[in-house]
RNA sequence: GGACGCUUAGCUCAGCUGGUUCAGAGCGCCGCCCUUACAAGGCGGAGGUCGUAGGUUCGAUCCCUACAGCGUCCA
């Protein structure tokens, strides 16, 4: 056989293996009764997004997830896809369309809608060819779009649904408007920052009279929409003005004092000015003294015709500057302080949004969120980390109805159609509108402009990528197997987007769905989309800013994978991503998961390399592991390997995946590479007979072989190129081989201490080395004064693993009385270890060396003495606890005089 | 203003249910080494009174309270 290369080269392997994968279609999972599903919907990337590293740890931990479980025999399916991002694609190519010189309106509808999907048909697969770049074991057969035809059937068939229900309604409403993108947002789309702004003090002179009121505001332009003065009607100074009128400067309108309690008699002067149509407060307050509602801004943020004709067409800012100047010159500007104010601007393009009344669609979320709150309270959905649930909890109990229309093209249309009368319905077609109002064919219907929010369609993802609401036979199976599905990976960003209405939308939708044996279920049960919400960290740069297109701090996952390799990049993200704590990141932490890598090819490399040379071209069978002369070192690292099997498939249950990555890193690099490969060299090298030899190659490959498949779900082509390496496997993959289980039987205390006395002789005797600066090309003597313990024993069997690891030429056994005087000692369980070293010691420093480990033991003696001595602690810790101590206090005890008297015999020079 | 999180070695962070030589890892730093898998490596070493002040406990990095600093979300 052929070599390894010296290094591991990510480029050699990862397409080979992703299109070995894709081809012997090893990713794809359907409906089996003999196993059980595992499900994750991968939350579906923008198709106007490239990859980010956020989707690279999102990715990376569903990978993880979804590699591991399908190995453990689950039938594991992960369902990829895109979404539409309605106002981020429509802005896409109406910069494209600008280029050109046209636009939209110019088009028209139906010609900018072929735009879009021509450029999605060209750019909207990106993200999800670069997503495979990452190694993700998506169902790609299942892939989705939230406007392919089935998903948009689901958003109308839902829609049709809560409009019936009388869920979803229409109404004029002050919404959050974006003035760049002329449409309405939802509330979370908008986002608050504070901004340093004024607080203006305007006189307001009272009707027939030379006194005036005073109004403060932060917003003066908003003036020439005002209707009244409200004061708060608890408040004596204002008390006897309420009813009478005062005279709008500027405009010259005539506008009542009201009272409402909502008015808050501290801020400003405790009189404030009324603005129905621009302000959500205000609104309600118009409402509430049937206020008129005056609209003075276009859609564009410009003033509109109803103001004096010297601001019309202004923009609101200019007219903010204007009307301070104006009313300067009239003398009615008091004052002008600072203040600062919660700005709310647009997710996507950071305009300040105008609150602003139109006609919008709206669903109402109170009934929706009763049940989905349960759902988190009872359990039946449980958040990672579980601090979410009391985010969760205060959104839903406060949760304000949603608006879901956009005065965009690109979305999915509202299904609802106007009849000539004014009168309208939610319905799947024109034809069903009019039967549904009773009206005859030949009546003309006019279907709503606006489309739906984004949201409005990823919100039923976890059943519409199953194919719900079609009925077919295949479907029905899909959705009773795969859903619920187990685990939604995701940023606790959209936890109030995605995350709360996904549990809302399976809930209502999915009632009384049979199970998977096509057991009908209860209407009363609440079925929930997914059973474990993991919400991933943010990842921030080195500095901890966030990862944004304008600083630039933000690396290329490609470039990083170009460079470090897939597998790399997820070992280390995976590694540095604790649960609920941000990451920092910078490419060259990548170092981390590409040293790592390499060093697990190195000892690929190593064994395959052996057996060549050991085995030849007998085949070894590794699906069994052959307990023939087995040692120590066989032992114990059976021992330490089950203890990783256990150790990572906890820490995976428990969605620690940076723990599972440290255990990874700690078995095959400590104790596999760094003790076990050094040991096993002992028996390759020595003079046992060659069968034996064969059985410990073996032995070394079966076990290197059960680490390759703990190491798979975060290494995927690292592992599945050596394993392939290590035997003939028949056109298998490791993806779908089995993953192991701990065998309790073979985690065995007395072996690991037994190696761990090893160990610490080992060490002993290279600290001595080190400390001596002992070159390891000098040969040096090892002398055992041995206890009357088994310790001694262990020495004597081991000797080998001595000799090798210590790089000691002999051992040999010395008893007090041949104690040697000059030498370099230590003491390791009672058991007195002495490197001779005339004319190479440095007493002076062996003596420092003596002296600081005799301190260390005097402390850790000193600090046990005081427990001890201490009536309390002897009475009241558990006994267990107690006895502990006190062997400890005697072995510390009797290692500490053995160094003292070591220390005395060295010559004082 | 409210809620939540964080503060441990020079840097980045682990440390899960209070007691195991519990004070750890990686990087960086210092010394030795190209030892027949790996210099992307091996061996050894230095570095921290666990943010501050109290409390609970026989015992606190860990639990409680207050404070300070940083961060996130909501209003």
């Amino acid at each position: 056989m052929n070599e390894l290369p010296k290094a591991y080269n990510p480029k050699d392997v990862e397409d080979k293996w992703y299109s070995y994968w894709e081809s012997h279609n090893l990713f794809h999972a359907s409906v089996n009764k003999d196993k059980t599903p595992y499900t994750v919907v991968i939350p579906p990337p923008n198709i106007t997004g490239i990859l980010t590293m956020g989707h690279v740890l999102n990715n990376t931990i569903q990978d993880i997830l979804i590699r591991w479980k399908r190995m453990q025999g689950y039938e594991a399916c992960w369902i990829p896809g895109t979404d539409h991002a309605g106002i981020a694609t429509q802005n896409v190519v109406e910069k494209t369309l600008a280029k050109e010189g046209t636009n939209r309106h110019q088009l028209g509808r139906e010609k900018f809608l072929e735009r879009v999907w021509a450029w999605k048909k060209e750019y909207g697969g990106t993200i999800i060819k670069q997503l495979r770049k990452l190694g993700t074991s998506c169902d790609w057969q299942r892939e989705r779009f939230t406007m392919d035809e089935g998903l948009s059937n689901a958003v109308k068939e839902i829609f049709i649904h809560l409009f019936d229900k009388g869920l979803v309604y229409r109404g004029k409403y002050i919404v959050n408007w974006c003035p760049f993108h002329l449409t309405a947002l939802s509330d979370d789309e908008v986002e608050h920052s504070e901004s340093q702004g004024n607080l203006w003090h305007i006189k307001y002179p009272f009707d027939g009279s030379a006194d005036f009121a005073v109004v403060a505001t932060t917003r003066p332009e908003t003036m020439l929409g005002d209707v009244a003065i409200a004061v708060n009607p608890k408040d004596e100074r204002y008390k006897k003005l309420i009813g009478k009128h005062a005279i709008l400067p500027i405009v010259g309108r005539k506008i009542p004092i009201i009272a409402d309690d909502f008015v808050d008699a501290e801020f400003g002067t405790g009189m404030v000015k009324v603005t129905p149509a621009h302000d959500q407060n205000d609104f309600l307050m118009g409402q509430r003294h049937e206020l008129p509602q005056i609209n003075i801004f276009e859609e564009d943020g410009r003033l509109n015709s109803s103001v004096p004709k010297q601001y019309e067409g202004m923009d609101r800012f200019e007219c903010r500057k204007q009307i301070v100047k104006d009313l300067e010159a009239q003398g009615l500007l008091l004052k002008t302080e600072p203040h600062t104010n919660n700005i709310g601007r647009c997710y996507r393009c950071n305009t300040i949004i105008e609150p602003y009344i139109s006609d919008q669609w709206f669903v109402k979320m109170k009934p929706l969120a009763m049940p989905a709150l349960r759902v988190v309270h009872e359990g039946k959905v449980r958040f990672h980390p579980e601090r979410w649930v009391k985010v969760y909890e205060h959104w839903m109990t406060n949760i304000r109805d949603w608006c879901i229309s956009r005065q965009l093209w690109w979305g999915h249309r509202i299904p609802v159609f106007y009849a000539p009368d004014g009168t309208y319905t939610a319905a799947r077609s024109e034809a069903e509108a009019r039967t549904k109002l009773k009206l005859s064919a030949n009546i003309a219907l006019r279907q709503d402009e606006d489309v739906l929010d984004t949201w409005f369609s990823s919100w039923l993802w976890p059943f519409s990528t199953l194919g719900w609401p079609e009925e077919t036979p295949q479907v029905k199976e899909d959705l009773r197997y795969f859903n619920p599905t187990d685990t939604l990976v995701t940023g606790p960003d959209i936890i109030f987007f995605w995350v709360a209405r996904m549990i809302m939308a399976n809930i209502e939708v999915m009632k009384g769905m049979p199970d998977k044996n096509g057991k009908q279920r209860s209407k009363s049960e609440d079925l929930v989309p997914f059973r474990d919400v993991y919400f991933t960290s943010i990842i921030r740069d080195a500095q901890g800013r966030k990862m944004s297109k304008s600083l630039g701090n933000s690396p290329d996952p490609l470039d990083v994978i170009n460079e470090y390799g897939a597998d790399a990049l997820r070992f280390t993200i995976a590694y540095l991503s604790p649960l609920g704590q941000d990451v920092l990141f910078s490419t060259e932490k990548c170092e981390l998961g590409r040293n790592f890598a390499n060093k697990i090819w190195n000892a690929g490399r190593f064994l395959l390399m052996n057996k060549a040379e050991l085995a030849g071209e007998t085949n070894l069978n590794l699906d069994k592991l052959s307990t023939e002369h087995l040692d120590l070192a066989d032992k114990w690292i059976l021992s330490r390997l089950n203890h990783a099997i256990r150790d990572y498939n906890d820490s995976l249950n428990n969605f620690r995946i940076n723990e599972s990555t440290k255990v990874l890193y700690d078995f095959i690099w400590h104790d596999f590479c760094d003790w076990y490969v050094e040991l096993v060299k002992t028996r390759f090298y020595g003079d046992e007979p060659a069968e034996v030899k064969r059985a410990v190659v073996q032995r070394a490959l079966w076990v290197f072989d059960r680490a390759l498949r703990l190491l798979h779900p975060h290494m995927p082509f690292l592992s599945e190129e050596l394993w392939q390496h290590l035997a003939d496997r028949n056109s298998a993959s490791l993806m779908r081989a089995e993953f192991p289980v701990a065998d309790e039987k073979l985690i065995d205390e007395k072996t690991e201490s037994d190696m761990a006395f090893v160990q610490s002789v080992i060490n002993a005797v290279r600290n001595i080395r080190g400390e001596n600066n002992v070159p390891p090309s000098k040969e040096i003597r090892l002398q055992v004064l041995a206890a009357k313990n088994d310790r001694g024993s262990v020495i004597q069997t081991y000797g080998a693993y001595l000799k090798k690891l210590g790089r000691v030429q002999e051992i040999e056994s010395i008893t007090a009385s041949t104690k040697p005087k000059l030498a370099s000692s230590a003491v390791v369980d009672g058991i007195e270890l002495f490197v001779p070293l005339e004319g190479l010691i440095d007493v002076g420093a062996e003596r420092q060396r003596l002296e600081k480990e005799i301190a260390r033991l005097q402390g850790l003696v000193e600090s046990i003495e005081k427990k001890l001595s201490n009536p309390q602690f002897v009475e009241r810790a558990p006994k267990d606890v107690v006895q502990k101590e006190r062997e400890k206090q005697s072995s510390f005890k009797t290692n500490l005089e053995k160094l003292q008297q070591n220390l005395k015999q060295l010559p004082t020079s």
